[in-house]
DNA sequence: TGTTTATAATTGATATATCAACTATTATTG
DNA sequence: CAATAATAGTTGATATATCAATTATAAACA
């Protein structure tokens, strides 16, 4: 039997899919906010929520790892979304604060991403999606 | 009503899953094969079973842009896995050309990227994959 | 306590992603 | 045919991805 193309797969659609999300997301987010990536923008959304995490952590939601984190949140402290000051608890861990700039991106940015996410789901019902879930899920943990 | 956060939407898990599922791949392939990337393996598939396109279009296909491209293919002509030399019949493209070197390499590949896709969907039925394709197929085309 | 080990984060090197500007060539059009 | 536009590919700049090595600090342990 021979091998399929890459283009033939189910990955292939699986990552097809989710690019085309992020560049019409990409796109609408930079018409509200210019110089802004789906992911800092993610990052700055977990660092609000989840602010007692390390850097090391919220990278791991992200799918990035520490270097590339270390490398965004400098870029993201240039750009005064947040500011990084030595958390006295355990000194080789930051404090990482969103400063008032960071958040009312945050508040603009909301609805955007509300309507990125309807968007992609139009015409989709809540079925759909749980049974969406339920097979990539399979497929994840097949692959760990 | 509130704004999920990133890690609680659908897109989430098909980012997550196809991260699990290429860094498996990856790993199962560098044991393999040294030095080499999955996205170069696809590439040099695209470019064995599509010889007569183009760069762009190989691009396309493997969902890069064509810098990228022209530095992976540079890589990949250093690394000895193909040429390129002047297409005379236009000469604003680029006839490329696998190597004996680059052969084996597909030959050696194909055995374990079909396990890595076996592996991969494991105890999951054909029904279940083509749920998943058409439910993707319908986000995708919201997205564009 | 002093030594070893583990952890959080950074840095360097190299590859890839993206955008814009550019070169060479081919196609179009007036 | 000459001027212009379109196309294939490259290059530069900057950001991100990945791996390995490094620093500073904290935890474990003998």
């Amino acid at each position: 039997m021979k091998l399929q193309s890459p283009s033939e797969t189910i990955f292939y659609t699986i990552e097809s899919t989710i690019k085309e999300y992020r560049k019409s997301s990409q796109k609408n987010l930079s018409h509200e906010v210019s110089d802004m990536t789906i992911d800092q923008g993610m990052i700055l959304a977990f660092l609000n929520k989840y602010p007692e995490k390390t850097q090391k952590e919220i990278a791991a939601m992200a799918f990035k790892d520490a270097a590339s984190m270390t490398r965004m949140l400098d870029l993201m402290e240039k750009k005064n979304y947040l500011t990084r000051s030595i958390n006295t608890e355990n000194r080789r861990r930051f404090k990482i604060e969103i400063t008032p700039k960071g958040k009312q991106i945050l508040k603009n940015l909301a609805p955007i991403i509300a309507s990125n996410r309807e968007n992609a789901l139009n015409g989709i019902s809540s079925e759909e999606v749980q049974q969406l879930e339920r097979i990539l899920l399979k497929i994840r943990s097949n692959c760990n």
